[in-house]
DNA sequence: TAAGTGTATTAGAAGACGTAGTACACATAG
DNA sequence: CTATGTGTACTACGTCTTCTAATACACTTA
């Protein structure tokens, strides 16, 4: 389900933390569905178990998922304020992206093609 | 002429090499010019000369600038393979910038309407 | 009661970042 | 030639982040 790429340089926690939203926005992972227990999914990826959990925090903090003492960690639901924040990021990402595209003279209309190129 | 922000995450010697990039992308510095040396840039902005060091470095690394010892550091003519270089990079964080914004469902006009708004 | 949960804490290794100091090779102005 | 100003290299140190390791505790459930 899950999957470490050791020679991505961002943190390990990241990389979970990151799957697991991405799993949760597509609708792959619902609403309420169990996780894997920290030290289950620790022994599975053959990581520390402190590494999962400070990624299951970071998704906590988030509003992703909600965890239970004695009884584990689930998927929450999605509220619009987990997509609205989402959403916004993501446009100030582009649009950042896009002026420096067009600082360095890229024309509008082949970042459009981009776009129409995808999917 | 350079500045640095200690509230950025960012790692001083990249925000240096990153200013610096942007300018000679720009046409603010121009081939050949002189840069600051690295002892007077570091009094300048009040950090360590191995700072300053670390950030010309890479940008020689990147055919930025190029550094000659006992005379100083100075501008590179922009190569095509600098200009391809930035292009690609660019290209691909958009590409996935969008694929990730298609996936939360963000309708690609919308997407199309942030470019156009840009400038 | 036992096993499985989440959570907290402390400790340590490793690496990145930045500072500090020193040293050396080279170019240029005097 | 000398002095000064260059780039460059090196070691050492402190701090922070990441990750591992080990342990402990509270809670839930079979």
């Amino acid at each position: 389900m899950f999957s470490i790429d050791y020679r991505n340089p961002k943190p390990i926690y990241e990389q979970l933390a990151e799957q697991i939203e991405t799993f949760v926005l597509k609708g792959v992972l619902k609403e309420n569905e169990q996780l894997p227990s920290v030290r289950a999914l620790a022994i599975e990826l053959s990581i520390n178990p402190n590494t999962i959990q400070k990624a299951y925090a970071s998704l906590e903090k988030m509003g992703i998922i909600y965890s239970v003492k004695g009884r584990g960690s689930f998927i929450a639901p999605i509220t619009d304020k987990i997509l609205e924040d989402k959403f916004m990021d993501i446009k100030k990402n582009i649009k950042n992206l896009i002026k420096e595209a067009i600082n360095l003279g890229i024309d509008k209309k082949l970042i459009i093609k981009w776009i129409e190129e995808e999917e």
